[in-house]
DNA sequence: GTTTAGATCGACTAATCACTCTACAAAGAT
DNA sequence: ATCTTTGTAGAGTGATTAGTCGATCTAAAC
């Protein structure tokens, strides 16, 4: 067989129909008998998988992060300085929301839901790479702003505000691409 | 009678019950009648004030925005310049957000939510004054950033960013009042 | 004092939902 | 070929929940 195993398939095709209805109606909105028929699977096949609705939830969530973090590669690629490789994982970031705005929207409900508190912390921390280059930014005198915490913070955010102004004004795909890169230089001016 | 009506006050308590409750177990995480009992009356009471639970949700939502509301004046205040009130709006705001920690949970809470597609345009639109002020900023060319609406986004971003951080980093008074200044010269460094 | 309109109560209901259970199929392993 | 494990199905269940309803209470109006 050249395709995976049966399991995985299904597997998969309950996160994508959980992460597509309940982005559409939220966590209490979507019951779990619809992911089921959104998946194409029975009911009880949601429950081999997953043992609670909470635990797909959590689940979808860390799925999600997984393949963020896929994007994310503070490592040098080549000459850069550290203001190119916050650059370049600044852009790749912008792109894989825009690309991808249903894990976008799940994961700004999910974590401002109590459902937060429920993740593990392994899971949850495993997003170090972001700060651990703020902290050589700052070792590097190259961002003057501190704490390290402070400065995640406020990166994050912002490429949530960028992300919600582009996907409210339809832009042309050239004018877009001028934003994103005039709105990092606008976060660096902030920070440097 | 010194106090207002008994039915404004148990409004209000199903109300509070409503925040306290939303902001800790989630919106489908706690039932109507619980609500109803943390505010001390009978389910039905609650359904004669509001006719469903998403109504509820809606109006505590609007609720929070015109308390909200009352802290922003962006009329300026003797010979105030555009970044002086700019200032002291992002100060009230700020300060508003860490006095009210609940309210500003349930708002995120809510706006990531598929409910915002709920709130009546009427109640959505009644916060232009942060737009106008920056319409002003950008017509006096105290801010170099456009369009207003990219801005707005940025402004709004960055408080939560603030807010995220002063809650997790339990800073001396002082100290946090230091930080909040500091942000606004960021903030402001960046727009023009 | 009587009327009237709204407020309050809490038992009740109809529907829904998360989750279980049992039967069966598929596919390895030996 | 037989056994074992794992996947899949879908009807079923017990608990929960949003919302209803009619009775009672309150207080203001006349």
């Amino acid at each position: 067989m050249i395709s995976r195993s049966k399991q995985v398939d299904k597997q998969k095709d309950i996160l994508a129909a959980a992460l597509k209805l309940f982005t559409e109606y939220g966590f209490h909105g979507t019951p779990t008998s619809k992911i089921a028929q959104e998946a194409g699977v029975a009911n009880g096949t949601l429950f081999h998988y997953y043992k609670t609705k909470d635990e797909l939830i959590i689940a979808l969530y860390a799925d999600i992060k997984t393949k963020l973090s896929f994007c994310i590669d503070i490592k040098p690629n080549g000459q850069e300085s550290i203001k190119d490789i916050a650059r370049r994982n600044y852009i790749s970031a912008i792109n894989w929301s825009l690309e991808n705005p249903s894990e976008f929207r799940f994961t700004q409900q999910f974590i401002t839901s109590p459902y937060l508190a429920l993740v593990p912390p392994q899971i949850q921390e495993q997003s170090s790479a972001l700060l651990d280059l703020v902290k050589e930014g700052i070792r590097a005198k190259e961002i003057k702003v501190t704490p390290p915490e402070y400065v995640a913070e406020l990166l994050n955010s912002h490429l949530s505000a960028v992300h919600q102004y582009l996907t409210r004004a339809k832009l042309s795909q050239a004018r877009q691409k001028q934003v994103i890169a005039d709105s990092f230089e606008l976060l660096w001016k902030m920070l440097s």
